[in-house]
RNA sequence: GCGCCCUUCGUCUAUCGGUUAGGACGACAGAUUUUCAUUCUGUAAAGAGGGGUUCGACUCCCCUAGGGCGUGCCA
């Protein structure tokens, strides 16, 4: 099938939800591949080994296959070029930055954090940019030997050209050119034997017969180091691409503290994945008029990656609605239609859930709507006089909605224990009785004050979906605090 | 702070020196629909500011402003 020799990847992290970024640089890795019918393959990148979790990697596996995207090579289906996730290849890493170091193109470094840390506030305190000062550059092979002989903890860093600039070609960004003094002698092997981003990325790219590395704007800063270490090694790098980001309204990167960016949010709310990809890749090609929804086969069609723009897009919730207007009505048969809505209200066995719940709850079956409709509903509508039952004051109610919303995040693993116990913890924090606290959160959860189990219906909604519904409900409440005063 | 990048309707964009600056989402108005939604028709809505270059700039150059990203033993 790959005539063309054309290798693309995506390389998500496993450290949080599954993000629509990566979805958005997935689908265009994806669309690049079917274009030039080359590979798409996966590769999960955890080398940070204090965040990545196995959970977040399933998600992120099951979040890139809704929304309809294949790939040829993974950790899930194998393929020629394994093992495709960083941690099984830790020891594939250390002799390529062994032979950085023997060729005098890396060194040892003994600093702690401390003193990078002290070190980098002097710089910017002194208005410089923090880089590293070269404190081990000049250590005697003896001293170092052994300091390492002692298992002193130690990383290896990169050299740079002290003058002169990188030059390469973007596929996106054109001729660039960035002086090697905005370069940092980068870390390329942690102190937990772990290689960096940098060192993992460019290995994987090559063993893995990458030819195009299409990802993130955030990125570009970064290429020259990842030259040099293909120059390093004598390989040849691949062409790069580099994307701009979606925003949030205000322009700051999609985050999630301003706008909902995980999959399964849009999972949950029922969207459907032909119309999120459709929305996505509207970004990757020009529709000056005509048609704009359109199949998986069609974007790969119109795609253009020769003429992206720079400009970072907003993230444009209602166009996405109107485009899933239509695929709903338009292209789904009636069949594939209910087949959708069922599968839908089975997502996470949400249904099963909300019936075990309810059981105990009701004499007619006909209250299940009203008892349960809030663990489909997309939207709550909530209206301020949903809290009058709620015994505190306005301003109370936002200061436990503003406090339990971002302490929530804390939270590792989502379920009905772990959301127990946290919000137990902040009551305790806050000096006020678990009910008076968990009183709005099921106005703002369910829409009711009247309604099922609080921590179950948050395991059972999600986080994504909790967030959002608990920063609606303090917006709401706050029109009860704000005007008044 | 420093480096790089970006800037056309509220939003996504077309325009590649000469246009009444076009389309789409959203908004608004009207028509159709028993209601609503859909659908259809229409209206309002843009070249950040200032200098150049040119017969002529949204388009090329410079400056300013605003914004973004980067500057980690995170990716």
């Amino acid at each position: 099938m790959t005539t063309s020799g054309v290798r693309v990847r995506i390389a998500p992290s496993p450290t949080g939800e599954p993000h629509v970024g990566t979805a958005y640089i997935a689908l265009f890795n994806y669309l690049f591949a079917k274009k030039h019918g080359g590979e798409f393959i996966l590769r999960i990148e955890d080398t940070d080994a204090t965040r990545s979790t196995p959970e977040f990697e399933t998600k992120v596996l099951d979040a890139l296959k809704w929304c309809g995207l294949k790939w040829a090579e993974g950790p899930d289906v194998g393929g020629p070029y394994g093992p495709y996730r960083q941690s099984d290849r830790k020891d594939i890493y250390k002799p390529y930055v062994e032979k950085i170091v023997e060729a005098g193109h890396g060194f040892r470094c003994f600093c702690t954090p401390e003193r990078l840390e002290q070190m980098r506030a002097a710089q910017r305190a002194a208005g410089l940019p923090p880089k590293y000062d070269g404190h081990c550059l000049n250590l005697t092979a003896e001293e170092v030997s052994a300091r390492v002989a002692a298992g002193e903890p130690h990383v290896v860093r990169m050299k740079i050209p002290t003058e002169g600039s990188c030059k390469f070609h973007d596929g996106v960004y054109g001729d660039v050119e960035i002086p090697w003094d905005a370069v940092d002698m980068q870390v390329l092997l942690k102190a937990d034997g772990m290689p960096t981003y940098h060192m993992a990325n460019v290995v994987d790219d090559h063993l893995m017969k990458i030819t195009h590395v299409a990802r993130g704007e955030e990125w570009l800063a970064s290429v020259p180091k990842h030259i040099l270490i293909y120059q390093y090694l004598g390989w040849e790098p691949p062409v790069f691409m580099h994307l701009s980001l979606m925003r949030n309204a205000d322009k700051s990167k999609l985050s999630k503290r301003k706008n909902p960016t995980s999959i399964s949010y849009y999972t949950a709310l029922g969207y459907i994945p032909e119309a999120l990809m459709n929305f996505l890749g509207l970004f990757f090609i020009q529709i000056a008029e005509g048609e704009e929804l359109l199949s998986m086969d069609e974007l790969a069609g119109k795609f253009d990656p020769e003429n992206l723009s720079k400009a970072g897009a907003i993230f444009d919730i209602q166009k996405l609605d109107w485009l899933n207007g239509r695929w709903i009505r338009e292209k789904l048969s009636e069949e594939e239609f209910q087949h959708r809505v069922l599968t839908w209200a089975m997502e996470n066995s949400r249904l099963k859930e909300g019936l075990k719940l309810s059981q105990s709850r009701i004499s007619k079956l006909g209250e299940l709507p009203d008892l349960t409709g809030f663990l489909f509903k997309s939207d709550l509508n909530l209206d301020p006089s949903a809290f009058a039952k709620v015994k505190s004051t306005p301003e109370e109610l936002l200061e436990i909605l503003n406090t339990v919303q971002p302490d929530l995040e804390k939270i590792l693993e989502w379920n009905v224990e772990t959301i127990e116990a946290e919000l137990r913890a902040i009551a305790d924090r806050m000096g006020k009785k678990l009910k008076v606290i968990v009183a709005p959160l099921f106005v703002a959860v369910s829409g009711s004050s009247r309604s099922l189990p609080l921590f179950d219906s948050m395991a059972i909604l999600g986080r994504s979906v909790v967030r959002q519904r608990l920063k609606l409900a303090a917006q709401t409440v706050a029109t009860l605090v704000g005007p008044k005063n």
